[in-house]
DNA sequence: GGAATGCTTCGATTAATATCGAACCATGAA
DNA sequence: TTCATGGTTCGATATTAATCGAAGCATTCC
């Protein structure tokens, strides 16, 4: 019924989490690959190239073809609409935009669907450390080993494996600036802790807050 | 994944075309309960009622109760991120609305319930010339003798004032880029225009198409 | 000429969510 | 009281669109 642009197409176009992703990766001026994209939005090829173009017809970003790369970069008006996106979800989801100054964000937080921070960061690499995961270049695997343990614990790794989504991703953890774990895994182990009441999520944060028995849980885990 | 605030679940929000119809029936900072909203929106009101608490909780809207009625007004970051929004698109989707795609759309459509495009603006410049409404800041009004001329035409404007939605308002024209009447007399006007024949809305689409008769009435009425 | 890499297209599946009907609750009016 | 109105909650449905696997194109490297 309304008039003038249709400001809702264009906020579906941020509105998907995988987009938002890349056109976060590309806030800082530089022009990305396809490739790189859809690694930074955790996503496929395939799937990244669909919404790439989609982001292109709404003039998000612009395209510039060389040899076998496509190079993707922001456009002007995206870049300031973005920060407009920026500035008012950080106002009304009072979040620090320059990384986690409160320590209790620091420790353990959520990231999306797992959970980054310094346990985050303790978890993978705790899990590599005992070849639970073994990692490739940007390929994350469960090893037999592995996956016999977590299935121990109650994980279903052969569930998770028939998801679409990847089953391990290691994803580039903002405060500690090292990877954690994310893809299916990651978002099941979360998803353990907190259903064993090891830990729980704080309302109106991105805080994962553990019980004390949560704490010498987790040590007992994934401890160094 | 990135830290910071949460641009996605902002940007989806906005995203769906009935929370941007409401927000959109917001931006002139009027505060309008859910029946309207949901009215504005094409959706029933169980449906807006959900729609309304997300906008709540994402700090779009602040609520105020009065009696068994509910009032919604934008908030005003996010008002400022709307006109962002709206600058983002207009740029964007320039080729769509400026094209001569669609003439017919441009002369004369459909702006929720009144008159927009090239015909709104002419009538509403062509009032304000007549000092048959006059224009302060914001706020549109009838002059007594608009409201003589007007109850000549069969509008009671009386009857409009006892309404509790304003009797004028002024509507940016995202074609024209000026203004055209909105409000309760808008409404009214368009359905004079309607009612009398002098133009009928075309199925499946904004644009009111008139007969050559009602172009020449037009001209009488409203005519430079 | 292969072979490898980067990207796209197609088809099928799945997860998310917008939507409405029906019932319900709260407030104000008769 | 009873009725009417505005708004919410719940459950079920349906549509959207995000996703991946597989296959295909195009380019560059060997």
């Amino acid at each position: 019924m309304k008039e003038g642009p249709d400001i809702s197409q264009t906020a579906a176009l941020v509105g998907d989490p995988a987009r938002a992703n890349m056109l976060v990766a590309l806030m800082d001026g530089r022009a990305l690959t396809a490739s790189e994209l859809s690694a930074a939005a955790g996503i496929t090829q395939q799937t990244a190239s669909s919404h790439l173009a989609r982001l292109e017809a709404g003039r998000f970003v612009i395209v510039r073809k060389q040899g076998r790369h496509k190079y993707f970069a922001l456009t002007e008006p995206a870049g300031e609409l973005l920060e407009g996106l920026f500035r008012f979800s950080a106002e009304t989801q009072q979040k620090r935009l320059l990384g986690p100054k409160d320590p209790a964000l620091r420790k353990a937080r959520i990231c999306y669907d797992h959970m980054a921070g310094d346990y985050g960061v303790q978890m993978f690499e705790n899990l590599k450390a005992r070849r639970f995961i073994c990692e490739d270049g940007d390929a994350v695997d469960v090893t037999p080993s592995g996956e016999n343990w977590l299935e121990g614990l109650g994980i279903d790794i052969g569930g998770l494996r028939k998801l679409r989504r990847p089953l391990c991703r290691s994803c580039l953890d903002w405060s500690e600036r090292r990877s954690h774990l994310a893809g299916a895994l990651g978002a099941s182990l979360l998803d353990l802790l907190l259903d064993k009441g090891y830990a729980r999520r704080m309302p109106e944060s991105r805080v994962i807050a553990f019980t004390s028995t949560g704490e010498r849980r987790f040590a007992e885990l994934f401890g160094v």
